[in-house]
DNA sequence: CGTTACCCCTGGAGGC
DNA sequence: TGCCTCCAGGGGTAAC
């Protein structure tokens, strides 16, 4: 479920509960998720202090005295995980696997189909991480315009759509919103990358950040004290133009929306509207 | 090098 | 009711 949009609000959600707690430490129900939870991480993060978390693409990022000694928890929610705060002892449910420890509260994680994560680096520099280190850039850093697409695109004969999804290019863009950004630009998901010209790569950079920009706002204003992103449609309260409505007609123009398949993965478009 | 195919895993929906 | 197939918001790796 998770993209740019859910694991940032996650990120804000978390911000004025846990930065300035102490981990006590940690459970590890299931170690084997898309990749083994280290087997020293609840000792290595008791009595850590938890500085600040942010956020790279999909991956939160918790930082764990790193410039005293620490290191980074780094987590990312894949498919279907979805974070939330729990009071101590709270019984764990099935597909809850991994547990940090406060005081106060606990950070419970769940991941029905165990495609996240939870890994550890050691020291400051968490963006050195082999899993981070080649990612391409954010699509609300102020670098990202139309002239940083035009030039990410150039001498691109792959299709638009699943383009925007690569993350080595730009990150958190997922099945939902490339599709959601292509029909508010009116480009046509197949179209090849480099054949499309300055003005349009201008119209769909715009379009990007604003709808990201925009579901963020809805889903933060949303979350309490505890953080949700859970199952269902995934842009929060934004209604999707396009996305999963194969056959429902275009708000633009009425004509029925087209699925896809491309690089294995739905795709929704109007046929009319996006060129 | 760029691009696609497959795989990790569970659960829900729909067909029979 | 059960069993089967297909599909799902991600992404790393292997193979063309």
């Amino acid at each position: 479920m998770p993209e740019l949009p859910e694991v940032e609000v996650s990120r804000q959600g978390l911000l004025p509960h846990l930065p300035g707690q102490r981990a006590r430490g940690a459970v590890v129900r299931t170690p084997r998720l898309r990749a083994e939870i280290p087997p020293g991480l609840p000792q290595r993060l008791a009595g850590l202090p938890l500085e600040t978390i942010v956020r790279r693409g999909k991956y939160l990022l918790f930082d764990f005295a790193s410039r005293q000694g620490g290191g980074w928890l780094i987590l990312h929610l894949g498919m279907s995980g979805s974070l939330r705060l729990v009071p101590p002892g709270t019984p764990a449910r099935k597909h809850d696997h991994f547990d940090l420890l406060f005081a106060h509260t606990v950070l419970r994680l769940r991941d029905p189909r165990r495609f996240g994560c939870v890994l550890w680096h050691e020291g400051p520099d968490v963006e050195r991480h082999p899993l981070l280190v080649v990612l391409g850039i954010e699509p609300l850093d102020a670098a990202f315009d139309g002239e940083r697409l035009y030039a990410l695109t150039r001498r691109r004969e792959t299709p638009i759509k699943p383009l925007l999804m690569d993350s080595h290019l730009i990150v958190g863009i997922g099945n939902i919103y490339a599709a959601e950004s292509l029909f508010d630009a009116g480009i046509s998901p197949l179209r090849a990358a480099g054949r499309i010209g300055h003005e349009r790569c201008q119209r769909l950079a715009v379009s990007i950040r604003s709808i990201l920009a925009r579901s963020i706002e809805l889903g933060g204003s949303s979350v309490r004290d505890y953080v949700h992103s859970d199952g269902g449609a995934g842009c929060f309260q934004l209604a999707c133009a396009v996305y999963d409505r194969s056959g429902a007609p275009c708000p633009r123009c009425a004509a029925p929306i087209r699925c896809i398949r491309q690089a294995g993965r739905s795709t929704f478009y109007c046929p009319c509207c996006q060129h």
